[in-house]
DNA sequence: ACAAAAGTGTTAAATGTACACCCATGC
DNA sequence: GCATGGGTGTACATTTAACACTTTTGT
């Protein structure tokens, strides 16, 4: 069975910058490509777009089958149509970036055989097609947004310290924040809900735990709140 | 001359959201369609991406096509992949909106037999597709950057006076701004060039006016400038 | 002379920034 | 007892917000 059309059309992907924190470092997740082109190189997750599913349903279901992860953080960065961005033929992608926590859980890297890692961001390797340029905008995308969007608590688990969630805006920033200034500046914010609990396990005092109250923020927002970092 | 294809594939498009300045009015080009679906219904002028463009090219054809115009600010906005946004196929579409000024020169509404027109932001009617949705977008896109790009002149005329930026921010801010506050802050950035000429044609005291400095714009954000009202 | 918008400074309040020590815990 | 990060307050600097009158020009 063939599907016939008056004009040649592009075809439509969707590829995902998995980011994800694994304790001080942010990482991408990467797979190793084992056909032709880019044989071997390592490229950004994706596939083609079913003409049945939504953009956002072929990144959810990507993500699904590299990771194994459902229900997170999950927006579309940008489209990416340049006319020899594929070698083979025009391919049209519509990039996501995906925001998860590594902590606890262990995330697999890829459901089938392909070999997939976790590569951070300060030590990637070159790139197939035009996804070093994807992961650029990414990695602009989250800087700009973390200061304005509460979407560092993505990258943590549900329950984190208030230093950690410090350290992730140190990460993204690329710049360090002074603690007693970033502890009031959040906390004044009442987004986060202080919970009776406190880190295990660690080889000194242990912090307290906070979650962030989304129907809290979304009430918030309702009466002209704006989040800033 | 027909195309082939193992997998049924979208229909590729762009869409465009062109906002024109018009004295104190904030508007925007839509078409009237002349087939169905929604035949007589108004929508955002967009066609088919070519599969020899890049995604920027088929927008810019797009605009010039309806309007005539060149050289203006356009970026993307977002890609819309609702399975059923359009009745007949799977159709993908990828918006992009553009800033031009209707001061001075007339912008032709079309350029082809197509009934055309600029319609205020504040007085739309019902649009075709899931166009409103994106209309919506683009609104809020343009809320938001304004705030922290230098992108409210591209709705002004080369040369300016003060008080018509701050009225272009009143408009999309959809608030009042205080006159001395914002003459104060916005000169304090130097990124406007001060000009030896004045308003012509004005039944009051003429204005100074001033240009966008673009050059000096870049040279300040090499040095971390970040523009923010 | 009046109508319309241009242009101009000061003050108080709020926010941001810099900074250092004691505390609790595990080893 | 010491190493590690947790937790806390204040003073100063900067930024924002509120506010009213004189000037210029055209009619």
């Amino acid at each position: 069975m063939a599907f016939e059309y008056k004009y040649p059309r592009a075809a439509l992907t969707v590829d995902c910058i998995i980011f994800g924190l694994d304790k001080d470092d942010l990482k991408v997740m990467l797979i190793q490509r084992d056909i032709e082109p880019f044989e071997g190189q390592w490229a950004l997750p994706g596939g083609f777009v079913h003409v049945d599913e939504t953009l956002d349903e072929a990144a959810r279901r990507e993500l699904k089958e590299e990771t194994g992860i459902r229900n997170v953080f999950l927006e579309q960065l940008y489209t990416f149509g340049d006319v020899n961005r594929d070698p083979r033929e025009r391919v049209v992608s519509v990039a996501y970036y995906a925001l998860i926590s590594l902590e606890g859980h262990k995330i697999k890297a890829s459901s089938d055989a392909r070999n997939a890692a976790w590569f951070s961001i300060t030590d990637m390797p070159a790139l197939a097609f035009d996804h070093e340029r994807i992961f650029e905008m990414a990695l602009q995308r989250l800087k700009g947004k973390i200061r304005y969007q509460p979407i560092g608590f993505e990258l943590l688990p549900k329950k984190f310290a208030l230093s950690e969630l410090q350290r992730v805006y140190e990460l993204i920033l690329e710049k360090p924040l002074d603690k007693r200034n970033f502890r009031k500046k959040i906390l004044s914010m009442d987004i986060l809900k202080s919970l009776d609990e406190i880190q295990q396990d660690v080889s000194h005092r242990a912090a307290r735990l906070y979650s962030f109250d989304e129907a809290e923020y979304r009430q918030m927002v309702k009466k002209g709140f704006l989040f800033e970092i």
